[in-house]
DNA sequence: CTGAAAGCGCTTACAG
DNA sequence: CTGAAAGCGCTTACAG
């Protein structure tokens, strides 16, 4: 099949090529009547504008980039990433954007990969994801002048745009939750510990411990993987004094968690509460279901993608604060049984 | 910052923007002391040709598409998709081609995206996942000439290439294994009925069954989703001649089975044996870790990759056979307590 | 081996 | 309200 363009069109409307290409992008200068007539044989036809030939002349690309900077074996596990995709691309794909997605391994690769696809205009704009303590790409970022949406903070951020939850109010609160049904010794395994949001939860905790007076807790850092998640927790399961509740920065730590602890003899939530950030469906396949805090991730992608348009559209690059996570209870926690 | 053309290039090094073309594109026109004076001058100024020019002079996209049809829902949860995106990702990106991922509700909007990514001129072609029976996207993909590799078959791709695995010999192989070990009641929990490689394994299934006398073997389908997988394990273990073994079309399934068996006060594998189609690290986040069939998907991604590279290179488009899954076998398998 | 030029298919001032 | 033309930044025959 031959791919129609905007002279087939033109020729068969009896119009100029521009007065084709304002009808199709609703630009004035062509009375209603024309931009009818030029509409329906622009249908009749399937002609679709050629992206390159658009992207040359108005100077925009029409997709918008997004670099995954997670090893491949950690990539696949969590479904947060695909939730986040698939609310990024339901957003883009309604404002006739397309998203380009690449994996890199490291901050290294990935500032070369923007300076990529700047030099080959290849996106209108990124997202940026996992935020770490003197992230590198943000000056990167800001030098290349790519309009950008940090999903992050808050903090942290330069001058860029940024979409950040409060994570420091969600685990406080699961703290309080653990705390009212009686628990003192809770533990925490956190995620990567120079990524930004683990510093932000790791201070959140300390915080809520020492004002509560849990001068037993602690947070150990892992690596979001089920294989260290579950070593970390055998780790803790056996101390002398072990802790009666954990939390946990990623749900698939925390399904890990609660294998290692039934492994171990433990009944949960009996003998130990366990609570997941990150609910997703994983939670819920496991026995008991994990408690969890969580938020609705594809909005959040969605949201971060709209806040990038307008951004790419000249808005100013604010800090936008998404909603906060929720903590859904289900049977992964209980009153301790020996307190 | 002011993004460097091929202009800026020719100048600085005293040449036509034709021989800076050339020498960038390892063309011949060009001696190799221009070319090398060339590339240093580029590389010092950052350059990257204008991926719109590029397309629209070489008519290539220089990028390839991917449309996802599945729920949001279920997007998340199965790491097959994202295993697959890193594998395919790592082998475009490593030839420079860009990866465009557009998520779709059914195969209506499946073709559509097509079309519009055809009419576009957006990509230069696309990878097909979750063949079904009867598959109108192949015909529309036919119609369109648009390259194409379909993951999935053998057989029920048309004249498009494709990229298959042998799905029997793998299923034949776990249950010649679970009868090894002693089960006679065997049931199996497919995925959804009109994908074509559920087809694939329900007849192998029932051949082998059949050649085996399992008389009691049974397949009941399910949607991939925890809810259903675990939903239809319930019914299957309330049974009065409940299974002894089951195996689960997917990885998600197979740990809600587990689940269920467990909170129903049944041994895994004593009084349950219990397989996993999809082998990934969920199936070692469980206890006890499952029994799956599973291959490096990773690699499966980039071979489909190289394949349509090839195709789009012009090469005929031919049916290739990846790997076969291979059965490891974890705690969740063993000979049943009671026959 | 190199340069000048046409052309890819759009968008967008600029005349009429 | 409409048409003719320039231009986006490359690639690629075509001369020299």
């Amino acid at each position: 099949m031959k791919r129609p363009t905007i002279a087939d069109v033109a020729r068969r409307a009896g119009v100029s090529k521009g007065a084709v290409s304002y009808a199709l992008n609703g630009q004035p200068g062509v009375s209603a009547a024309t931009r009818a007539r030029i509409l329906a044989i622009a249908t009749e036809i399937g002609f679709s504008p050629s992206s390159a030939a658009r992207a040359l002349s108005a100077a925009t690309a029409g997709a918008v980039g997004l670099a995954l900077c997670r090893p491949a074996r950690t990539l696949g596990v969590e479904p947060f990433f695909m939730a986040l995709i698939s609310g990024v691309e339901a957003e883009l794909s309604a404002r006739s954007y397309a998203l380009t997605l690449q994996v890199v391994a490291d901050h290294d690769a990935e500032i070369a990969v923007y300076r990529r696809w700047w030099g080959e205009r290849r996106v209108d704009g990124v997202l940026v994801c996992d935020l770490r303590t003197d992230d590198r790409r943000i000056a990167a970022l800001q030098q290349l002048q790519l309009p950008a949406v940090v999903i992050g903070g808050p903090g942290g951020t330069g001058e860029l745009a940024s979409l950040w939850s409060d994570d420091a109010v969600a685990l406080t609160e699961a703290v309080e939750y653990l705390v009212a049904l009686g628990h003192r010794r809770i533990a925490r395994v956190g995620g990567l510990p120079d990524l930004r949001h683990t510093e932000i939860r790791t201070d959140a905790f300390a915080a809520v411990c020492q004002r509560l007076g849990l001068t037993e807790a602690v947070t150990v850092f892992s690596d979001y993987t089920g294989e260290e998640g579950g070593r970390v927790t055998r780790r803790l399961l056996s101390s002398a004094a072990r802790p009666t509740a954990v939390i946990y920065d990623n749900d698939v730590m925390a399904v890990a968690g609660l294998s290692v602890a039934q492994e171990m003899g433990l009944t949960v939530p009996d003998d130990l509460s366990i609570v997941a950030w990150d609910d997703s469906p994983l939670c819920r396949l496991v026995h008991p279901p994990l408690t969890a805090l969580g938020r609705d991730i594809p909005a959040y992608g969605a949201h971060a993608a709209r806040h990038l348009l307008a951004v790419i559209g000249g808005q100013p690059a604010t800090r936008v604060q998404d909603e906060s996570p929720q903590l859904t209870p289900r049977g992964s926690t209980a009153p301790p049984r020996d307190k």
